[in-house]
RNA sequence: GGACAGGUGGGUGAGCGGUUAAAGCCAACAGACUGUAAAUCUGUCACUCCUUGCGAGUUACGAAGGUUCGAAUCCUUCCCUGUCCA
């Protein structure tokens, strides 16, 4: 491959490259010396579940794995330790040594899905922040000045708007900064938004007398709100360890709009074949994306099965193959109609709240009221808060359960 | 160190002695519609108990005390945040 043809398809999907000449001109020194390009992207140790969103970025590390390159999965432990600068989120709880190590093994495990193992470093920032002493810091401190700090833009934004910044937030660019330097590196990947930060270790490497790094930002994708970008804690995610089930229909529950988005981002289909899908109807695209992005992580039958399941789940309503089957613990005596004695029924409430259909009685309750709980073996919609039978299918909203009376038919 | 302004439910943000479990909006959940979705419409959106009732009780407006028959609302102290002055 010509460096011309490799820096075509380093290329494709970044937002943006600094600075393009850069790259190129590394790539012809690995041609001409062989010595490969090392290449970085931080990850949060608070958020080991990696979900479709990250795969963008892990992607690109792997293009550049593919043409030989090492690539470091830097961990910022140290970041984690302290806890959390972002914005909002008021001060996480630290993380103990033992949570980052264990959430280091679940990264692995799943990146390995994309990388190639013999090709990537794992590394911590721990491992020279622990080193560095008071006057280190002080030092790295001195290399940056408060005015640039705060040309970041959410800086920019909260120092305007009168909220708080505190003087460890104001750090992390540099720490993240520092990073590149403790790891000469050569390119240093990351979503649009670490733009800054990516900018502070090109400056802090100068300094330090390297090369400063190329920064390669990759486009962030939306969660499947379509409104914020992809996160765990916005609820607005598609995991890359779910089941293929679940990862369907999470696909299949995004807007008509977004889809094309996702096509773009988290599949190889080229920009005219997703012209072409266009004039296809919504859905058969959105179930076409779906199995896409299903076989990319499980494999093509995973993806027909998740098809299947969502056509007969969702779009008929039928009963889902998994069904849980629960003894029914919440029978009590019911006043029987006219003749003779007291029959026997379910407690619903107890039942909703303790099969976690519903979070609390309280809103068990409120589902009752709302029409939301269907008896299904009898096409009831249930409106009181007991129903007169112990065995029956219960269904509410869109979650399932198989309610028996008897231990034996539990199996 | 000083002066001033603030801290309300998942998020915004009203309320400033009593029909306030706390307006409105957003998010979320359920229902209708549907192409799965979006949009739209309707309802709900602290917890517990039961006799499931427009029921009873318990907690909740930074924290702790206090004044009141009664406090998110007034007072005191403390904690936190911002602005300005040193």
């Amino acid at each position: 491959m010509t460096v011309k043809d490799q820096l075509e398809y380093l290329k494709k999907g970044f937002v943006e490259i600094i600075r393009e000449q850069d790259l190129k001109e590394r790539l012809e020194e690995y041609a001409k010396t062989g010595r490969p390009l090392r290449v970085k992207a931080g990850f949060d140790p608070t958020a080991p579940d990696l979900h479709v969103g990250h795969t963008v970025l892990l992607r690109k590390l792997k293009h550049f794995q593919d043409l030989g390159h090492q690539v470091i999965f830097l961990i910022g432990d140290m970041t984690g330790m302290i806890g959390d600068p972002t914005g909002r989120n008021v001060t996480r709880p630290p993380m103990t040594r033992a949570q980052i190590n264990d959430n280091a093994e679940t990264y692995k495990a799943q990146v390995f899905k994309i990388l190639d193992p013999a090709k990537t470093e794992i590394r911590f920032n721990s491992e020279w922040m622990d080193g560095m002493k008071f006057e280190d810091v002080i030092r790295l401190c001195g290399k940056y000045t408060v005015a640039r700090i705060l040309e970041r833009d959410d800086f920019a934004k909260r120092y305007k708007e009168g909220s708080p910044i505190s003087m460890h937030e104001i750090l992390y660019p540099l720490v993240q900064g520092y990073d590149s330097v403790a790891l000469k590196c050569d390119v240093e990947l990351g979503g649009t938004d670490q733009r800054f930060n990516l900018l502070v270790g090109r400056e802090l490497q100068r300094d330090y007398g390297q090369p400063p790094q190329i920064v390669a930002t990759t486009p962030l994708l939306e969660g499947t709100d379509g409104v914020d970008k992809m996160s765990k804690s916005k609820n607005n995610y598609i995991g890359i360890t779910e089941p293929a089930k679940v990862m369907y229909r999470k696909v299949m529950g995004i807007s008509d709009e977004l889809m094309w988005r996702y096509y773009e981002l988290l599949t190889d289909a080229s920009l005219s074949q997703i012209a072409g899908l266009k004039t296809w109807h919504p859905m058969q695209a959105k179930k076409n994306l779906a199995t896409l992005i299903v076989t990319d992580f499980h494999s093509a039958s995973a993806a027909e099965q998740a098809e299947n399941d969502f056509e007969s789940e969702v779009q008929h309503h039928d009963e889902p193959a998994d069904i849980e089957t629960v003894l029914n613990r919440w029978i009590i005596r019911m006043e029987g109609s006219s003749i003779g004695e007291p029959d026997l029924g379910t407690n619903l409430v107890r039942l909703l709240h303790e099969t976690s259909l519903a979070p609390s009685r309280t809103e068990a309750e409120r589902l009752i009221r709302a029409g939301a709980v269907e008896i299904v073996d009898h096409g009831w919609t249930i409106r009181l808060m007991k129903c007169p039978l112990t065995d029956f299918t219960i269904r509410v909203g869109k979650k399932w359960k198989k309610i028996v009376s008897n231990t034996q038919a539990a199996n």
